[in-house]
DNA sequence: CGGCAATATGTTAGCGTTCACATCGCCTCG
DNA sequence: CGAGGCGATGTGAACGCTAACATATTGCCG
């Protein structure tokens, strides 16, 4: 602060003092009770602002018995997924009039979870928003459930959990149906890294399309969600010349397998086709734009706020339904053969 | 939670009456006093667990005056650099043993950021980390810092203001120094948008580069920093045949300027050198691989911290000096003309 | 204009902590 | 062996608010 001493804040009290008022009427006008007169009402306010009064929430919360908080754990604060739920998580729930704690944990890591869960506890959160689809946080659920609500946000969550989810499986058999209506036939995935959730669902609706499709399955490698990993699967890939299509599980991943194929000289989408997922802005914007799944973290953010506020207020276990992800068709993928 | 109603959360009261102590002495051992028998800690601790008490922060709050908590304002929290920061921010916050608050507004604007300002104040945090590089928060600081310690993370911040930064300046200079050393004489620059101070302080690195070096500045566009600014400037800029070399002021714009000079059939960097800023994660799996600048969030974040909590303790206004950042070479770049 | 609602305001207690201080043992030492 | 001191523990009050209830004030009717 600009001078270093200054006066404790003024307290309900102070502001009743100056308004000639009991602290009860400045409660209530603080609160928005209409059994205050209009002119009251307007003193009050007129102190208030003098003294540049500010309710404090920790008083408040003590008697009420509610924090008014919730919290979101996520991972992978840096990517834009995350980052765009959380953004979207805090200001749904501000609209909603909740302080949204945001917990980011960096990677999916078991204690740093429990100590992120454990601050979260201790922040008195009213529900917890689990924004780690990764297998490693399906045991702390159970247990943590027992404490506080929770909300996962999962799109294959265990059975009679409060979720919301944006359905994964569908957008890789969008994806790869796709592919397979260009004519590919042996289409490689890049897939996520075993224990996360949604890089399963996107492995298992590559698979299913195929199936229903009557192709075999093409190569599969597992990266781990980075543009390095995807170009080192890339590279393998790019040695079998019998791929003419890739499936990655990320757009990070894509544009990684894309430089690779560069690289080994095969040109995208004319020798081989390249689908991504996520949409991330950048997507659009790379050589070639890339054909991806886009996923609207902004609803998802919304949905897991609502879902949460219903619980905290009902007790409900409502799921609502998987938000259905879109195909977007750029230039990275093109028809086998070549038109 | 998996049972409607649940019991009251313990008290400290009833810790001390399962232990057969005093409130008080609860409240020893839970502050690590070390006026506390071994034995009668233990017994106390094995109340503590029996009942799983956590202690109220609000309780603790109302009657210490202190929120332990800390806020950060940021924008952009898609994007990697904000996202990373805000991380590491929230780290480097647990470690020092304060609450972190992250608040992010989508884009710079101001009412939005002064409601969140507004969020920050009622939620009594003892500090607020601006990073918010933006010319409109400027005025924001002054009134702020009346009410509450502010720390700006920034890398041109008004005189006597307590902040952190990276050297966005250095930064460019490294960038345009390099190009100069291959031989460019007409870099173009993709600059950021008016109004923010990374933008200005990259341009202008820019442009004190090409004055050291005795090189006239190339065209100048204005991006918003995203990759479709970047490939529109990059549209104009490859109609020039006499550019040999584009800084811009990103890597997502640098990333647009590659297609749009691709789709000009123009090679990068064989024909035109590209250099972004930033070092994302993907920059180095592009196609070429792009030479960036790149910049040490993680250290911002928690330098950051450490100022604020130097001036929450000792009210100090210790400017530490900016971050350098750092050349990364990869290939997007080459000398001209071509060896 | 007295009485009785209804409306507006005030009073008291208590939420769960910490702080300041009081008390209680027990040990030390003259 | 008693005074003094110190270490360990307990007591009471206060932080700023809301909830519940008590009281004052107003308006309206007969």
């Amino acid at each position: 602060m600009v001078n270093g001493e200054s006066k404790n804040a003024p307290s309900m009290a102070d502001v009743a003092a100056l308004a000639g008022v009991s602290h009860q009427t400045v409660s209530r006008v603080v609160n928005g009770s209409d059994a205050v007169r209009g002119d009251t009402r307007e003193r009050v306010q007129a102190a208030i602002d003098e003294l540049g009064y500010r309710r404090n929430k920790s008083a408040r919360a003590l008697v009420t018995r509610r924090s008014g908080r919730l919290g979101l754990l996520y991972t992978q604060p840096h990517l834009y997924g995350p980052g765009t739920l959380a953004a979207s998580v805090h200001q749904a729930g501000q609209r909603a009039g909740y302080d949204i704690i945001l917990s980011p944990v960096p990677y999916p890591e078991a204690t740093a979870a429990e100590r992120a869960i454990e601050a979260l506890l201790d922040d008195a959160v009213e529900a917890v928003l689990l924004g780690v689809s990764h297998q490693s946080f399906e045991d702390l659920v159970a247990q943590l459930s027992t404490q506080v609500e929770v909300v996962m946000i999962h799109s294959d969550p265990p059975a009679g959990v409060r979720s919301v989810g944006i359905d994964q499986h569908a957008g890789a058999v969008l994806a790869t149906e796709y592919l397979l209506g260009l004519g590919h036939r042996n289409i490689a995935h890049v897939a996520g890294p075993v224990g996360w959730i949604d890089a399963r669902q996107r492995r298992e609706g590559w698979l299913a399309a195929l199936r229903d499709g009557g192709a075999e399955p093409g190569p599969e490698i597992f990266g781990d969600w980075s543009s390095r990993s995807g170009y080192e699967a890339g590279a393998v890939i790019a040695r079998d010349a019998s791929v003419t299509a890739v499936f990655a599980a990320n757009d990070s991943m894509a544009l990684g397998v894309i430089r690779a194929l560069h690289e080994a000289g095969r040109r995208v989408p004319q020798d081989v086709s390249v689908v991504g997922f996520d949409d991330v802005p950048d997507a659009a914007y790379l050589w070639p734009p890339l054909t991806t799944v886009r996923q609207d973290f902004a609803s998802l953010g919304e949905l897991a706020v609502e879902v949460a506020t219903e619980a905290i207020a009902e007790g409900t276990v409502e799921v609502p339904p998987l938000i259905a992800p879109e195909l977007v068709v750029r230039d990275s993928a093109a028809p086998n053969p070549p038109a």
